[in-house]
This record gives structure tokens, C-alpha cells and sequence, in this order.
DNA sequence: GTGGTCTAGACCACG
DNA sequence: GTGGTCTAGACCACC
């Protein structure tokens, strides 16, 4: 797995692996279907508390991301589970952008920031 | 008052208080030498205890945004306290662009929606 | 425990666990990893108010001294959180050396009660 | 009058006084019987408040540095009046060497930093 | 169990 | 009157 978990990150643990495995789908890493390692086996290589990965695959199945197929396994699915609305997803981005604002870089230069980042979060086969 | 804090937000009290007069920074609403509001003042204001905002104060002051007088008030201040890398501030991006791609976006809308964030942070003259 | 406060300092609390941690650092009584005691335990012990301990772990974390994992404990991290400038090194220095002068040392003398002083400091294998 | 206060200073404004006066002697641009320039002279010059000054001189006077003679201002006088323990001469000391152990200087860079702020404490004339 | 946040209320230091 | 510190006690998030 490419999941990694960074102590001094300020999130959580449980919210890291959320992202890291949102992630991974939006780069394609993972697809549709793809199993994922059990939460024993994730705890065991991350060296984490089993009910932190358990809690962690929860959110993901509870947003539509996993599909738990009873004794099968996880599978990644692609469906969303519940719907968004742009202002939730435009709602973070704006600490982050304040941030930059602050540091006195101008509007082209934080969009071009933003365009790096979204080509480094495509970037197939890119580990980190 | 210009700030405001919500009681839905996950971010904790204090938190969205900086956050919120970072914004007014950013944006000019706040400049250089303005005086903020007193502690009591804008924890009655925001029904919110003392110590709370106290804690934003502090933060503000700490990243070199406020200058405190012990028994005078506070003012804007603009010099850095802490030098920030930009891989700091990268990183808080990448969660909600992920996001964003995860929705099916492509990397035009979502330059366009960030540029349509960074429009609207921006008040006193969209200056550079 | 190593730590102490002391009513008569004029220091407030959590600034004397502050310094107090910093001190064990620099000397090589906490290294990097170590895990120091809960906050409650140090509260407990100094006959402290909990969240007076949380403030003084805080600002160490803030400081880089300190990694905080929520739910579990804390560990000494010796990783720079922000870059000092050595002026801002050298200004807590003055008065204390302009009272030392005041009394009529010769700066040999001074000298020599710094020499001291650091020798004080230092316990663990006088590195350098 | 050589004295300056700052805002972005840590120590509270008629401690930054008292500091400062102590540093004027000890350099010897102030000597025994030198006056000083009135509480309501140097509040004026600094844009202070009135009692921030007074505070200040009536601390000086208590550690007699200063002698006041009804009805003719006051003057320096290098007398202390209390007497002094070399133990609370070093203890300020302390937190200031530790910091400076902790970026990782070696004793003689340390001391070698000492000898130069105790020269620049020394020169006779030097205006900051 | 851990640390994080918040409240209510108190007292002190500063200007 | 301002901010700074501390306490006691509560509830929550995380592991």
C-alpha cells in the first residue's frame, strides 16, 4: 500500500488514511473493485491502533468509497454514497488560500500554485 | 462585528476566530495599526468565554499578526513572527482539491473555482 | 519527576515547565523520542491546575520541542519548529548581564560565572 | 534621553525603562549625580503614559539607582540599595544559555557570544 | 486512557 | 479597563 502516516502532521490519524486513500482514487491508483489490504494488515504496516484504520475505512464506506462485501473484503467503489454540495468542498479550500494571500503572492501566482498541486495529484503512478 | 463563528463549523472556537481575522487581514478589512476589538468585547459580542478568544489573541500574536499591549489593547500587525515554508502552505490545499477532483472535475473548472474563492477573499482593490 | 515550580519565581507556571522541559532537553536528560509524562500526571504531581500543564506542553509543541499525538501521549522532537533569529538569542542575554555588571564584575569575572553556568547546563557528556 | 521603548518587546514598558536606565549607567553614559530628566518629561518624549514612568523611576529608586531630592529632580546614584545574592544574578541567565544550547552552539561559541554582548554593553557612547 | 476545547469565575499585572 | 494567568470542572475526539 502507498499509505503513510506523518506524526507531526496536525490531523488525526484516522483522517490521514482517509485522505491518503481518497487520494489514491483520485489519481487512479486505486479503481473500481480494486480489494483493499484488511484493516489488521494496514494497522500491522502503519504500526497503528486496529481501531484507528476501522474507524478510517467506516468514514470511507459511510461517503461511498468502500464497498464492505461481508466476508469478501473491501473493495474501492467510485459511486459516491451521499451528495455534495460545492459550498462544503469550496468551504476548506479557503483557510489554505488565505494562507497564501497572506504571504503577499498575487492571484497568478497562487493559481499557479493550485495548478501544480492538481497536476501532482494526477500524476499516475507518482509515489511520494 | 465582522467575525463570526459557527456553531456547525468543525474547526473549534478560537480556530474560526483566527481564521476569521486572518481573513480581514488579507482582504484589508484589518490593515496595519488598526486596533481589534478588546477580548471582552468580542467574547460578548460572539457569546463565547473570555479565555476563548483570549487563546485566538494569543495565536494571532504568536504568528506575528496581532501586537498585544498588556493594558492597552491590541493592534494589527503585519510583520512575520514565524518565516513559513511553502510546502506548509501547500499541504492544507491538498485534501480539498482532492475533493474536488473526486467529484469528477476537471483541472480548468477547478482553477476556475479557486480563482473565483481567491476573487472573493480579496476586497480593497485586488491589488498585484 | 525532574520538574519543579516554584511559587516565589516570578515566572508564571507554565512558563517554568517550559523552560524546566527545555532545560532537560538541552542537557540531554529527555532525548529525542522520549515519551515525557501525561499532562495530567505532571498536574498532579506539582499540585498544578490540568490545563495549566496543557498551555506550558503547547507551546512546547508550538516551539518544536514537543510531538503531541492526540490520544496518545507525548514524545520529545527535537525538529526546529521555527527558525530563531540569534538576535532574538542575544536580547534575553543583556539585562542579565547588565545587572551582573552593575555590581562591578570585571568581564573576566562575568565570564567566568557564564563559563559556570553552562557547565551547570550541560550534564550528559559535555558535547562540543 | 537615550531611551527607547518597544512595542514588539516582551517585557512590559516600565520594566523596559528600568533596563534601560540600569544599561545607561552600567555603560557609564549615566554617573553618580547625573540628573535625570523628569517622569513627565520622558512620558512626553516617549508617548507613555505618566504612572508607566513613575513606576518605573520608583523601582529604580527602591534598588537605589536613583536618589530623589524633594524639589530638586532626581539624580543617579550607584549605590544599591539592597543587597544583592549572585544566585538571582545567575538564575536569568539560565533560560537565556539554554536556548542558546538548544540550537546546538558549542560552549565556546556560546561564550564567545557573551564576551560580545558584554562589549557592546560597555561601549562608552555608543547610541543603538 | 490520552490530549483538546470550553466555561465560569477569580485574581493579578499593566497602562 | 486592558490583557495574563490560574483554577475547577465539564465534555469531546482520538487511540
Amino acid at each position: 500500500m502507498l499509505l503513510t502516516v506523518d506524526a507531526n502532521d496536525k490531523r488525526p490519524i484516522y483522517q490521514q488514511i482517509v485522505d491518503g486513500v481518497k487520494a489514491l482514487i483520485a489519481r487512479g491508483d486505486l479503481q473500481e473493485g480494486t480489494p483493499l489490504p484488511t484493516v489488521r494488515q494496514v494497522a500491522g504496516d502503519l504500526r497503528v491502533n486496529l481501531n484507528t484504520i476501522a474507524v478510517a475505512y467506516r468514514q470511507l464506506q459511510d461517503e461511498g468509497f468502500l464497498s464492505v462485501r461481508h466476508g469478501a473484503g473491501t473493495v474501492v467503489s467510485i459511486r459516491p454514497g451521499r451528495s455534495i454540495e460545492t459550498e462544503d468542498l469550496r468551504k476548506p479550500l479557503r483557510p489554505a488560500l488565505t494562507e497564501l494571500i497572506l504571504t503577499g503572492l498575487s492571484d497568478e501566482a497562487i493559481a499557479g500554485i493550485v495548478r501544480q498541486e492538481l497536476k501532482a495529484l494526477r500524476l499516475k503512478g507518482d509515489r511520494r
